[in-house]
DNA sequence: GACTCGTTCTTGAAAGTTGAACTACATACG
DNA sequence: CGTATGTAGTTCAACTTTCAAGAACGAGTC
């Protein structure tokens, strides 16, 4: 980016790009707007904590270590303690100590956060189809995916050296 | 959807939609988190606050009545009252009473709200560019810009008679 | 060991959000 | 009018998120 104080008149968006950024802040906070209440409303809890219990889901032995878990989420290792603090009194996680180190916590994804998952993983993937997979034709999935892949690749949190490749 | 107790087994995600799906939730989440971040950073506020300015600017009189802000941001009034409340302490906005409306209000834009704008807009823009237009090929602007209209068409907030149209 | 430094995770307070209850005013209808 | 019902906006309590410490351990160095 440009250094500080830079004068230069900014490029704005053109007709097009405002239509679509419209268009994008639009839907996608109806989107999620709409599956948070559907899950709060079926599951009693908001979208994010219906994606921890689904990433412990399918990790090995139904558990990760907090960081990993925080990092798959992409949230922070503070909101996840919180988080998980609230599904373990829901009793659908608990924490278990990690025995080669001892900083270490799983959290692992009981039987009853399991039975949760089964009862309200249908409705939710109807939501999302209704959403949005039932009104998109073939090619507009790819291209969604295409292009949600592109945006991921610019926004990636760096690697730490991955801006000093003069120093390898 | 079906009705309650419905036994049937649910059409799950195939895999295009699956990896569509992901990458749908990874990119919208960084992005949205990157928005959120620059413009806390610029201009100390984030960005569904930022976005309440920026409606402002372009009503007429650079006000509006507190339920149309509300719905075109898509929030509760709730979350707009406080949010109002929060921009008033910063001085960005006003609220005025509504003469022919006695329970209405209006949130208006201050001098001082509106020289936030400016200052922060081209930072806000660049930033919007960089990680979006500027990755995108010019087909994929309009493939996207589709595609978020169709997705907010199924979720738009129903008119309450739009499903009763055998009572008309 | 003792020192430093980094990592893991938690905590507490402040800020933000939600949904329901509530106040005040408007509108419709007899 | 008067009464009922609806609408605009706020407020409260419960919950969630953020930010800035902080406690506990690991790893490297001397």
């Amino acid at each position: 980016m440009g250094p500080m104080g830079d004068m230069t008149e900014p490029r704005w968006l053109d007709d097009e790009e405002q239509r679509t950024w419209r268009a994008y802040l639009h839907a996608t906070t109806l989107l999620e707007d709409h599956l948070d209440r559907q899950l709060q409303r079926d599951a009693g809890m908001p979208h994010i904590y219906y994606g921890l219990l689904v990433q412990l889901s399918q990790a090995p032995r139904r558990r990760l270590r907090m960081t990993e878990l925080a990092k798959s989420a992409k949230i922070t290792r503070s909101r996840l303690s919180h988080a998980i603090a609230r599904l373990e009194k829901s009793g659908w996680v608990v924490r278990e100590n990690c025995p080669s180190d001892k900083r270490g916590q799983f959290a692992r994804l009981t039987d009853e956060g399991m039975d949760v998952l089964r009862r309200t993983a249908p409705g939710h993937v109807a939501a999302v189809r209704q959403a949005l997979f039932d009104r998109l034709a073939p090619e507009q999935v790819e291209q969604l995916g295409a292009i949600m892949r592109v945006m991921a690749e610019g926004l990636e949190p760096a690697d730490p050296d991955a801006d000093l490749p003069w120093l390898r």
